[in-house]
DNA sequence: AAGATTTGACCTGT
DNA sequence: ACAGGTCAAATCTT
């Protein structure tokens, strides 16, 4: 990818920012194992956004150039359907369109690769496992747990062979579930595709454990990640182990470059408010 | 008891 | 025919 375009750039920072969430995360962990802290979660939340971000990026740009999945071109049939109904506001996709093909192999996905846990604000329940030819370890397959609510977005791990502590996640489809959709009507966003990608509660080996048992409060990005920043900042200012300290200190300065080349310091606070 | 995960079977694209 | 993706009953967890 370029850095061409404004979108390109914000999609590169927002990678950062989301290993470097990831990052903290793992440090985090490694400081207080014992049991979820505040902080973790705090850690979590500003992946989650940035993963809503990012995934809000690809699709936009996926759609610009022309090329869809076939997943995508089923949520496409829903949003259309609900076009129609002239509403600016998210319609609840259920009556079922037509039905969900199962996705051609090698289908066009958002592709990721991450080191253990990453988590990007949705929640998704695993329908399946398959042992792959070529692969020492077993694929994974998760869907959006709002399928319910008619969210087709579906998501595939793939422990890498060479990096044990890595994965390849794929995602499918789009999310067409109501808490994404309202997430980008508070940021002012309104984008004409709800895409957002993908989330994961940890690793296919840390997904155990039930992702949904996890806060959920990941649909309601608003308040919940004003707060985030305001705790986070608190808590940098006390106490914190020293790794963390250093990572933060590394990782706090990011956002110049978006000043630096686009002045996109006030979007940068926007999506950081969800204001 | 309800919801999530596991896993073998089945379905579909290549 | 085979490999990969999904289904759904059984099992597990909370």
């Amino acid at each position: 990818m370029t850095l061409d375009t404004p979108a390109a750039v914000v999609l590169e920072l927002m990678t950062m920012g989301q290993q470097s969430a990831a990052h903290l995360g793992d440090l985090l962990r490694a400081a207080s194992p014992a049991a979820s802290s505040p902080h973790q979660e705090l850690a979590a939340e500003i992946l989650r956004c940035c993963g809503r971000v990012i995934d809000a990026l690809s699709a936009t740009a996926a759609a610009t150039s022309g090329r869809k999945r076939k997943a995508a071109a089923a949520a496409e049939y829903h949003q259309d359907a609900a076009a129609a109904g002239g509403g600016t506001s998210w319609s609840p996709p259920p009556p079922p369109g037509p039905p969900l093909k199962r996705r051609a192999r090698g289908a066009e996905a958002t592709k990721e690769v991450t080191s253990g846990t990453t988590v990007d604000g949705f929640i998704w329940r695993k329908y399946g496992q398959k042992d792959i030819n070529g692969h020492k370890h077993p694929r994974l397959y998760y869907r959006c747990a709002h399928k319910d609510q008619g969210c087709n977005a579906t998501r595939r791990v793939q422990q890498t062979q060479d990096q044990p502590a890595a994965y390849e996640i794929a995602y499918y489809g789009e999310h067409t579930c109501k808490g994404a959709a309202t997430a980008w009507q508070q940021l002012g966003a309104a984008p004409a595709v709800v895409d957002f990608g993908s989330n994961s509660w940890g690793s296919a080996d840390t997904n155990r454990g039930s992702p949904a048992s996890m806060s959920q409060g990941g649909w309601s990005s608003s308040a919940s990640s004003e707060v985030g920043f305001e705790a986070l900042h608190e808590w940098h200012d006390t106490a914190a182990p020293d790794p963390v300290m250093e990572f933060l200190d590394g990782c706090f300065g990011w956002e110049s470059v978006l000043q630096d080349r686009f002045g996109f310091g006030g979007l940068l606070h926007d999506i950081a408010t969800f204001q």
